[in-house]
Parts: structure tokens; C-alpha cells; sequence
RNA sequence: GGGGACGUAGCUCAGUUGGAUAGAGCGUCCGCCUCCUAAGCGGAAGGUCGGCAGUUCGAAUCUGCCCGUCCCUACCA
């Protein structure tokens, strides 16, 4: 616990105590930022809530509670304010020292571990700026929820062996009339994720020209379940060439994962079989005999909506005997939970450069070495918003079993879509109807062949960062320059995708995510950069960075803090985990982004009014620079949460 | 039809459990590099928080009704 937090709860108990003792009322203390930061620290709009029971004016209550609470440690005064608030303003020496010798409670380390199964694209085309959101928000809940001492496992589910792979794959075969072996061949040789973008576009163009071309899928589909002859051979060609893809992709957002949970396994491992047997034996799912789902097994509407009727069943395994695709995810949350009595087998897939490894199912015998994957004890699915009805039968799923504890703890982390403006729309050549042209975002479609590459988009970025870093660094090594541009590139689109919160579309657009400038992951990068030059700059010099704890008194502390500036960024400094617990208590990511943009908008506007190194007077020189270090330290494990990089220059 | 999300400045969005004078970025206009990097800083203009009613000492926030936008409502995933 931050000292933050410690004062806040030292300042709550205390009003409590009294509350107790002196009015005989046990009322929960609220606690509050203030609107304004003049104000103080901390604010209670506790007479408010008093004012009522006692009978009496918020503001004389509010004076009464300032003159009779006993001092409180670290806690300088408390103020009465507007109509009865309390303002309550830290000791500024105090509370500085204690940041200093780093005072902070050690929490207990978290038991249980947590999944997060984020990204999930189908492998058979190139990811595209809303699997990002996906990816990028799902990576940064992950940090999240590690920066706070909880173990998670991120799993990435592979849907190898569905309708979408079985397309591209029917593309190779009857379109391309390709053989397993040339298909190899081109993965060699081609921007293979970006050719099957195409074909997948071209393959959906041929089934809408002439519908009989769509038994193709259904061969395809069967050929790839027996897992038999060239088409079965193309489908794992096409998948694991993706995937990797697609991986490389995320490598370059430093995203990692740590297993592939494969469809192909779920099937052959019999994961849906065992599934189905638990749904009969304990009625979760009904054989419907009668009406339009006829001869299907089937979950009645209630058990997922309170609304719902009989129309609204949903059907779990199809009247020619085949699992829907929520069947076969009820059983792999049944596994994620340990609840399924079944397990995959792994091998290793690959090993990061930075050593970490990646394994994926496979139901040939386990390698040796592989983590104990599943038996979380919370789950987080990663999925968009449009897919919670889904997730809702999922988890209805859970409950009707009876595992209505891990019903609870299936949490579907959702998020809205992401949109192309208008403009960008243009800028790609994708045709707009004049209605489009009038609404503020567009979605486009993916059978098509539209969207934005995430590869293309993070090309771009780079491209356009590294113009702006040769201009200022003309004599920087180029590999160098180029290091840094990609950091810079990745900053502007991390930020970029969590800036939203959750539940706001996004409408994507080039100009504003090719954007370095105001609300945006460089200008905070730039704030640390800032930061950092000042304690270069003075090592240049040969200046050893000052022995802080023994060169800042109390007093000291107390002297330069007086100053309104210095107290407010020192304070915005020390919120840092404040901030990462508010986003992780509301899951939002979101709130990382703002807190993180504040604290360099904080620094920025120190940096331009206070000179540090040509700082004269050597007491505030010293505390300048302990808040400049400070300061640094704290952006720079924010920004490190949300896997952004502080580049060595800008 | 049913379910869900949303509507806040010209545009894109924040807004903790209802609290003090509703915020930010972009855009527009006006300024600031002899000084640790101007990817920066300062200032100005810009709002009936979709509408109406209600609850409350107090509503952008809670409730109801209405208007508008989007998503879901497959034996696709």
C-alpha cells in the first residue's frame, strides 16, 4: 500500500472513530479527490451525508468535525469549505520524506491464478486494427493485473479448424488449384498472411457469384476434421503459417503469450464429448422435438435471459449431430476452470527472443517441460461487445452445471468495434454510399478485403516517426534511429488503442493515429525523455546525481514544497498506483492512459517554468532534481504498465 | 418486436460511490526557442451535458417517458 493510500485510510479511521464516539453514528467515510487542487489533498463531503440525521447545516457540522478531530498523522490541517466540505491537506515535508525513504506497506502476494485469453484471430488472413484493440487491450489488463502481484496465464485461442480457415483453404484447393506441397512453397516466398487477406476476399466474391460453390466449405470442412489427404495437410499449412504471422505481429507490440489452445484439440481430445455428457446428465440442454429446432440438442432461453421464451433457445449441437461453435466453448471454459476432467497435451510452439516460451495443444504425447496450463481461478475473455450473447450462454452454461462460483468469476472483458472514418475510408479506395459519407464512422467488412493491416498501419508509423528522429538526430546511428522510431511508432498506437474506453467505438482514422502531437503516447514518451536529459545532462557533467536521503531534511522538503507547482507535480508523481488501481478496480485501461498523459502534462509544464540544472539556490537545485528523478521513475513504470517504451532520445 | 450500448464544446472523447465554477486533445485565433530538445509552453474563443418530468439539500451521473445513432437477437464463428 502506497503512502497515499495509507493516509487516506489513516484520515478515514479516524473520522470514523470520532464519528462513533462523538455522535453514536456508524456511516462509511467517503473519501474524495478534490475538484480542484487548491482545495488539498483529500476532501469529505462527510456533513452532507450527516446533515440529515443530526438536524442540523452541513457547514456547522463541518466546523464542529474540523475543531474537535484529533491531530492525524501526516495530515497538516483540515479546512471547512464551500457549504460544509472538509479539505484536508497533507503534510507536504512529511509526506515527501516518506517517498523518499519509500515508506509503504507490503501487501500479502495474491493466491489463485488469473486467465486472460485475449486475441483469438481466426488464422486464416492478416491481423487488422480491431484485432489490435483486442491484443492491445488484453496485454495491457495483463500488466495490469502483474503490476499488482497477481499470476496470470495468456492464453490465445486458435479456431484452426473453422469455417473462416476452411475458406481460404477451399480457396488454395478449387480456386487456386493448389497442392499441399505448392502451398508450402509459397508460404516460403510470399507475405503469406497478406496473400490469404486477398484470396479470402476473393473466395467470398466467388460464393456470392455462384452459391453451389459453397459445398467447397462443406468438403473442406470435413476433410479438415478427419484430418486425412491434401485438403486436411493445407488446412494445418495455412493455420500455423498464420499464426505465426500473426504472432510476429504482436512480438512487435511486445505482446506475449504463453499457450495456443487449439480448436483441433478441443475436437480431438474430446473436450466437446465430455462437455456434452455433464450438459445431458445434469439438464442443462434439452433434445428438442418439436418447433423449429427440432432435433436439436438445445439451452433453453432462461437459463441465459430472463426475457427469453421458448423461441429464444439456443441450439448447441445441430440436428445433423455437428457442435455449434458456443458448445465447444462451453467445454473449454469448463478446462479453463480445471471443471472439465480433461486435459490438452502441449508441446513447445516457439521461444521468444527474450527466452520466453509459447507452447500450443497438440494431441500427440506432451513434451516435457510444459507449464501446468488451465485451473485459473478467475477467467477474463477478451471478445467485442457484439459476442455477449454469446458469452452470456457460456457462462449460463457454467451455472446451469452447477459451477455457479466460476460462473461468477467468467468475466467477458468487452469492448466496442473499430470503425474506419470516412476519410480513411477514402484514403483506401473502399467505396462509400453517400448515406456512409454522412455518418461519423464506417464499418467495413473483412470478406471483402477491407480494413487497415495492422502490419501496413504499424509500417507507417514507423515510417513516419523515423522522418521526424533522422531530422532531429541527423548524426545518430541508423539502426539506432530506426530502434528508436519503431518505440516511438508502438507508443502512438498503444496509447492510441487504449486512450477509448472500452465501450466507445472507435472510428479509426490515419490522420489522428498518425498523430505525435497533444493527447498521445509521444508526447508523454517525450515528457520522460525530458526528464531523463536533465540527469544525462548533469552526468555529462560529472555531477553525481545527489545522495537524496541525506541531503533533503524535513525542512528542506517543507521549504520547497511551500511552492504551489512543486507540491502539485510531486503529488500527481506519487498517484501513480492510485491510478493503476482505480483502472484495475473499474477495468479500464483507459484510466492508465489519461493518468499517464496528466503526469507528463504535469512535468511539461514544470520543465518549461523551472530551469533545474541552471538552479542556483543548491537546496531547491537538489530537490528539483530528486522530483525530476522521481518523477521519471514513476512515468516511466506507468507507461511500462501499458508496454510502452521510453526511447534513449527524441 | 425483445435485449444491450451510446447521445457532453466545431470534431474526437474523459468525467470515480450523485457533490464545490462541467474537463482534455484536436481544430480555429493570438503569443513564446540567447535558456536541461518547441514531438513543448501560455492565452483567447467555443456548452440549455439529446428532450421532458421525477427523486434529492444537491443530478451530466439515479428513475420513468420520449427522440436519435449503433450493436446483438443463426442449426456462422
Amino acid at each position: 500500500m502506497t503512502l497515499f493510500h495509507i493516509l487516506e485510510r489513516r484520515l478515514q479511521q479516524a473520522v470514523s472513530r470520532h464519528l462513533s464516539e462523538r455522535y453514536g453514528v456508524e456511516i462509511p467515510v467517503a473519501v474524495e479527490q478534490p475538484k480542484q487542487s487548491s482545495f488539498g489533498e483529500l476532501a469529505l463531503p462527510i456533513a452532507f451525508q450527516l446533515a440529515k440525521q443530526l438536524r442540523q447545516p452541513p457547514k456547522k457540522i463541518a466546523e464542529q468535525l474540523a475543531g474537535e478531530l484529533s491531530p492525524i498523522p501526516g495530515v497538516a490541517r483540515i479546512e471547512v469549505a464551500g457549504n460544509g466540505y472538509l479539505n484536508v491537506r497533507f503534510d507536504r515535508g512529511g509526506y515527501a520524506g516518506g517517498l523518499l525513504s519509500g515508506e509503504r506497506e507490503v501487501s500479502a502476494p495474491k493466491s489463485g491464478k488469473i486467465i486472460v485469453e485475449h486475441t483469438n484471430i481466426n488464422p486464416n488472413k492478416a491481423a487488422h486494427i480491431g484485432h489490435l484493440r483486442n491484443a492491445v487491450l488484453g496485454d495491457t489488463f495483463v500488466r495490469m493485473l502483474r503490476s499488482a502481484g497477481h499470476s496470470v496465464e495468456v492464453q490465445n485461442y486458435i479456431d484452426n479448424t473453422g469455417v473462416q480457415v476452411a475458406d481460404v483453404v477451399a480457396a488454395f484447393h478449387y480456386l487456386e488449384h493448389k497442392s499441399a506441397a505448392e502451398v508450402r512453397e509459397l508460404i516460403e516466398i510470399e507475405r503469406f498472411d497478406y496473400y490469404c487477406w486477398d484470396l479470402y476476399a476473393r473466395i467470398s466474391q466467388h460464393y456470392k457469384d455462384n452459391a453451389e460453390a459453397l459445398a467447397w466449405r462443406q468438403e473442406t470442412l470435413h476433410s479438415i476434421e478427419s484430418g486425412e489427404g491434401d485438403i486436411a495437410e493445407i488446412g494445418h499449412l495455412v493455420a500455423d503459417a498464420i499464426v505465426r504471422a500473426h504472432l510476429a505481429t504482436m512480438l512487435r507490440l511486445g505482446i506475449y503469450y504463453d499457450v495456443l489452445p487449439r480448436e483441433s484439440e478441443i475436437l480431438h481430445l474430446k473436450f466437446w464429448a465430455r462437455a456434452f455428457e455433464l450438459l445431458k446428465e445434469r439438464q442443462a440442454i434439452y433434445f428438442e422435438t418439436g418447433g423449429k429446432n427440432k432435433g436439436c440438442w438445445v439451452m433453453p432461453g432462461a437459463a441465459f435471459s430472463e426475457q427469453a421464451g421458448e423461441e429464444d433457445s439456443k441450439v448447441i449441437v445441430r440436428s445433423n449431430g455437428t457442435v455449434t461453435y458456443v458448445g465447444k466453448d462451453i467445454a473449454y471454459q469448463l478446462w479453463k476452470f480445471g471443471l472439465l476432467g480433461r486435459d490438452f497435451r502441449y508441446r513447445r510452439w516457439m521461444v521468444y527472443p527474450n527466452g520466453h516460451e509459447v507452447w500450443v495443444s497438440t494431441s500427440e504425447a506432451s513434451q516435457a517441460g510444459a507449464p501446468p496450463f488451465g485451473r485459473g481461478s478467475y477467467v477474463y475473455n477478451v471478445i467485442d461487445s457484439r459476442q455477449s450473447y454469446l458469452q452470456d450462454v457460456v457462462v449460463a452454461g457454467l451455472r446451469a452445471l452447477g459451477f455457479s462460483e466460476q460462473a461468477g468469476r467468467s468475466i467477458h472483458f468487452s469492448y466496442e468495434m473499430v470503425t474506419l472514418t470516412p476519410a480513411t475510408c477514402v484514403e483506401l479506395g473502399i467505396e462509400l454510399t453517400d448515406e456512409d459519407r454522412r455518418r461519423p464512422y464506417v464499418e467495413v467488412s473483412g470478406r471483402k478485403g477491407q480494413g487497415v493491416k495492422a502490419d501496413d498501419l504499424i509500417g507507417r508509423l514507423i515510417a513516419d516517426a523515423c522522418q521526424e528522429v533522422d531530422s532531429r538526430h541527423p548524426q545518430a546511428p541508423e539502426p539506432e534511429r530506426r530502434r528508436v522510431a519503431a518505440q516511438i511508432a508502438i507508443g502512438a498506437l498503444r496509447f492510441f488503442l487504449l486512450k477509448y474506453t472500452r465501450n466507445a467505438v472507435i472510428a479509426f482514422d490515419f490522420q489522428e493515429a498518425l498523430s505525435f502531437e497533444g493527447e498521445t503516447g509521444p508526447y508523454v514518451q517525450y515528457a520522460a525523455v525530458r526528464a531523463r536529459n536533465i540527469l544525462r545532462k548533469l552526468a555529462e557533467r560529472g555531477e553525481p546525481l545527489p545522495d537524496f536521503n541525506r541531503e533533503l531534511s524535513a525542512g528542506a522538503m517543507a521549504r520547497q514544497l511551500a511552492s504551489e507547482d512543486f507540491w502539485q507535480l510531486l503529488l500527481e508523481a506519487s498517484r501513480a498506483e492510485v491510478a493503476l488501481e482505480r483502472a484495475l478496480a473499474s477495468g479500464e485501461p483507459a484510466h492508465m492512459a489519461k493518468y499517464a498523459f496528466q503526469l507528463a502534462q504535469a512535468f511539461n509544464t514544470f520543465y518549461h517554468d523551472y530551469h533545474v540544472l541552471a538552479e542556483e539556490n543548491r537546496e531547491r537545485r537538489t530537490v528539483l532534481l530528486w522530483m525530476t528523478h522521481y518523477f521519471h521513475a514513476q512515468l516511466e513504470r506507468t507507461l511500462e504498465v501499458m508496454g510502452i517504451d521510453v526511447p534513449e532520445y527524441m
